[in-house]
DNA sequence: ATCTATTTGTTATATTATAACATTGCAATT
DNA sequence: AATTGCAATGTTATAATATAACAAATAGAT
């Protein structure tokens, strides 16, 4: 199980985690010779500043304050619709929303726990989850194509604060780890 | 594994589909003391007409048709509201679209097969699955609340068009089995 | 019959997303 | 450097989905 579960609900070095994402974003960019324009390098800036999803119209809002013009949605749903195709980010459906990919690149399952309280938004990539899919699509004979696959819930910091005094374990604030941005459990 | 996909993808009496629905549905409200107002049961009976889901405006045009005047938004999506609470049938937070639950009433997952195809809709509870998901959410320290899983493929009837001839199994062509719409696997 | 709460009607508008066409700008070749 | 062609962005308008706010009607209880 790949996750950035920990690292999206502890305390971190962000700068980090939007410097490292940029890189990736440029280096795929090359990879297959597309142009990551100052537009779309915004959009994923922007979708990197925290680990909430942000809607289109709040793309542009943003958007509009970085750079100091006001953009029109045609452009901002360009620069996503180029993001999604490099796998660089994601939607998520059930919020109209969209938010960075921490494993672009990767072949892999799009799972996200989304806090209902703050509304972060953690990824996890899950192998035995994904063969489960895969296997009960095959079972109704049915050929899978992609999915889109979401959890809300209470992610580990507002558990705590909603749980009644020390009932929860201590688990979740122990330190975060390198590498950069993402665990194997 | 509960499971609607044979009967989704299969020739069948709809109609008994439909009634079997209603049934289910009057029983429902009149155990939780909800009224099952014109308005909302031609929702719903327009939401089993097919097995493919549909959206509010789609809604609206049919329930136009059904009754002769139209109806505005408002009254469409309170319809949906009041049916959705009672969960007596699903969004499909994807395609902006809700479907009739066949197994309402029990607590069950929502696991979608969308046809990409055909725009049919199966729903999946799969208890495996469900307890996989509580796993990984534990694991990270996410309470559980509720959950949208939705597959995009192809339906058993599809893949068989799209497949080069003769190339699957003749396994989905079995007959459909009662009980009147639900089979465990 | 009256009262109350629920439901529906009505109007307006918010939110998310795309169509269609014009313009700009990069970059490859001459 | 000028030309050309394509990719990207700008611009305007509008489609599609969803809700807010308040008025009217209706069912059910007393």
């Amino acid at each position: 199980m790949l996750t950035n579960s920990r690292l999206v609900h502890q305390p971190h070095d962000h700068g980090r985690c939007i410097n490292a994402a940029l890189n990736r974003a440029e280096e795929l960019c090359a990879a297959s010779k597309a142009r990551l324009t100052p537009t779309r390098k915004s959009v994923l800036q922007l979708l990197w500043q925290s680990h909430q999803p942000l809607g289109a119209y709040q793309l542009q809002d943003q958007l509009a304050v970085l750079t100091g013009k006001s953009i029109a949605p045609p452009t901002i749903y360009r620069a996503i619709e180029f993001l999604l195709g490099l796998g660089l980010i994601h939607r998520i459906a059930s919020l109209n929303a969209y938010i960075g990919c921490p494993f672009p690149g990767s072949d892999h399952s799009n799972l996200f726990m989304i806090c209902t309280e703050c509304g972060s938004a953690a990824e996890v990539a899950h192998n035995s989850l994904n063969e489960l899919l895969q296997k009960a699509s095959d079972k109704a004979n049915f050929t899978l194509q992609s999915q889109a696959l979401e959890l809300f819930g209470l992610c580990p910091n507002c558990s705590l604060s909603a749980a009644p005094n020390g009932a929860l374990s201590t688990e979740s604030t122990k330190n975060p780890e390198s590498p950069e941005n993402s665990q194997h459990d």
